[in-house]
DNA sequence: TGAAATGTTGGGGCG
DNA sequence: ACGCCCCAACATTTC
């Protein structure tokens, strides 16, 4: 290749400027850049993305788009498998070089694997970075060799071997290449299949990195001191937020780090929350850690035992929970809040797969479909990861009797009922005492709160105790086999 | 990063 | 003063 012949940075899922290995390398090249984003949905075994994710992505692309021209390159947009794409970029902008992040979902392992053979074949430098986890899948192991399968030692593991990267600067001015045909955005037509796309998502979420970087400095300037506590208070503002900017990449691991480290030393609380904080991002490259080195984690029971439980085959009881009509009032605020969202807080993320698990013995899967469908932070390795913690078949899972009490676990974590007044407002009036089990207030109680049960409020779909001792018994004949 | 059932202990009422 | 029972509070076991 020529000097004068272009890089293409692909990006990914590392929509961002900053701290963006791929596209420093670019610059460091000292080529002209062209960057470019591929819509690709057609590649073998993808799978698609869900409406509230590609709502996401739109508006994380014009966000991108903006802050690369401003910087004087466009975001070229291409839209099919990305090898062809990628060859027709090659040939209409003579570039001789292809720089991206790495992804790990299995398609993505399989397609990348192939396109750097098919470049390096064609004589196009490929060159893949690290610019969404702490480490490598690879970069660690257990002193027998093998994949970490549980969290604790894995934690302790990165600490040693992680080491924070110089943060990469990039110029205010790109070099930019001649520019080639791009779609436009609209075209996708990403919006369209979004949840409640005319309002809640909206209203939630400034999307692009500058607003990634705004919440994580606003988090470390005070909340996270009470962290490690109101992490499990959906009815707090207390969580970071971050999931769908670290699953985009509009921000990086790396960038959580450096900015929550210096805190560590402080002592106290605040040392206190920024190591809890840590330890949750750990969880994000634990996830992804095992789903590099089982792939099938994403789809089957990591403990085949869990291949012969009785699921019940109940699209009924699945749509009711979607639409958060459960009649369990942590439960349906949970859902609701997703679905005007896109967004839901782990705490009750955790109570309500464990009801569609196990008070409605659905498939791990089914549930796992929805918030792939619903979540701006829909990341298969982390979504996936929840679920089969929740359901007891995963690494290093919850055990399947760990089975939540949705009323106890409202009145521990939302003791006031506010995270329920604020998504079931039909029960906005209950007195605290009553808020998470309505069926049991009073009659003048119920009355004077305008809740009527059966009517403007569903009465509950089973009856949690009945449901708890028939999930255990269902798993009676699967325990003997237990791997 | 549970919950429920079962077991233990110790104070107080009471004959 | 003693034994007995009750039951809350806490601990342990089980699912």
């Amino acid at each position: 290749m020529s000097a004068s012949s272009p890089v293409l940075v692909w990006f990914r899922q590392d929509l961002r400027i900053a701290d963006n290995p791929a596209l420093a390398a670019a610059v460091d090249s000292e080529r002209p850049i062209l960057a470019v984003y591929i819509l690709d949905e057609v590649s073998d075994g993808i799978r698609p993305h869900g409406g509230a994710s590609r709502w996401w992505l739109h508006h994380s692309l014009e966000s991108l788009a903006s802050d690369l021209r401003g910087r004087g390159v466009s975001l070229i947009l291409r839209r099919g498998a990305a090898a062809g794409v990628l060859s027709d970029l090659i040939e209409e902008s003579d570039a001789g070089a292809v720089y991206w992040n790495r992804c790990y979902e299995p398609w993505a392992v399989a397609r990348d694997t192939a396109i750097k053979e098919q470049l390096k074949s064609a004589d196009v430098a490929a060159e893949s970075f690290n610019g969404s986890l702490l480490l490598e899948p690879w970069q660690i192991e257990t002193q027998q060799g093998d994949p970490y399968k549980v969290f604790t030692p894995f934690w302790k593991q990165l600490r040693e071997v992680y080491r924070l990267p110089d943060a990469v600067e990039v110029p205010d001015e790109l070099p930019r290449a001649a520019d080639v045909a791009s779609d436009d955005l609209t075209d996708w037509d990403l919006l369209h299949t979004a949840p409640d796309w005319a309002g809640g998502i909206r209203e939630t979420w400034t999307v692009g990195e500058d607003a990634a970087r705004d919440l994580l400095a606003a988090f470390l300037d005070g909340p996270v001191a009470d962290y490690p506590d109101d992490r499990n208070r959906p009815d707090r503002p207390g969580t970071s937020r971050l999931s769908p900017y670290l699953h985009w990449g509009e921000i990086g691991p790396d960038q959580v780090w450096r900015a929550a480290a210096p805190l560590l030393d402080k002592g106290g609380a605040t040392a206190k929350g920024a190591e809890s904080l840590l330890r949750e991002l750990a969880w994000r490259d634990f996830n992804h850690h095992l789903m590099f080195h089982f792939p099938e984690i994403a789809t089957e029971n990591w403990k085949s035992n869990f291949d012969d439980f009785t699921w019940k085959d109940d699209p009924g009881g699945l749509a009711v929970w979607q639409k958060g009509q459960t009649g369990y009032p942590f439960v349906d605020a949970g859902m609701r809040e997703l679905w005007h969202t896109g967004w839901m807080h782990n705490r009750v993320r955790m109570v309500v797969a464990s009801f569609l698990i196990k008070d409605l013995l659905v498939h791990w899967r089914d549930g796992e479909a929805w918030f792939w469908d619903t979540l701006v932070d829909a990341d298969l390795a982390n979504n996936a990861g929840g679920w089969q913690w929740v359901a007891g078949s995963g690494a290093d899972a919850a055990p399947f009797f760990r089975i939540f009490n949705p009323i106890t676990q409202g009145e521990k974590f939302d003791p006031d009922g506010e995270y329920v007044r604020r998504w079931v407002p039909e029960l906005a009036k209950l007195p605290s005492k009553w808020i998470h089990k309505p069926w049991d207030a009073p009659g003048e109680v119920l009355a004077e709160a305008d809740v009527r049960l059966g009517e403007n409020y569903p009465e509950p779909m089973v009856d949690h105790k009945g449901a708890r001792a028939r999930a255990l018994e269902a798993y009676k004949a699967i325990k003997s086999e237990e791997s």
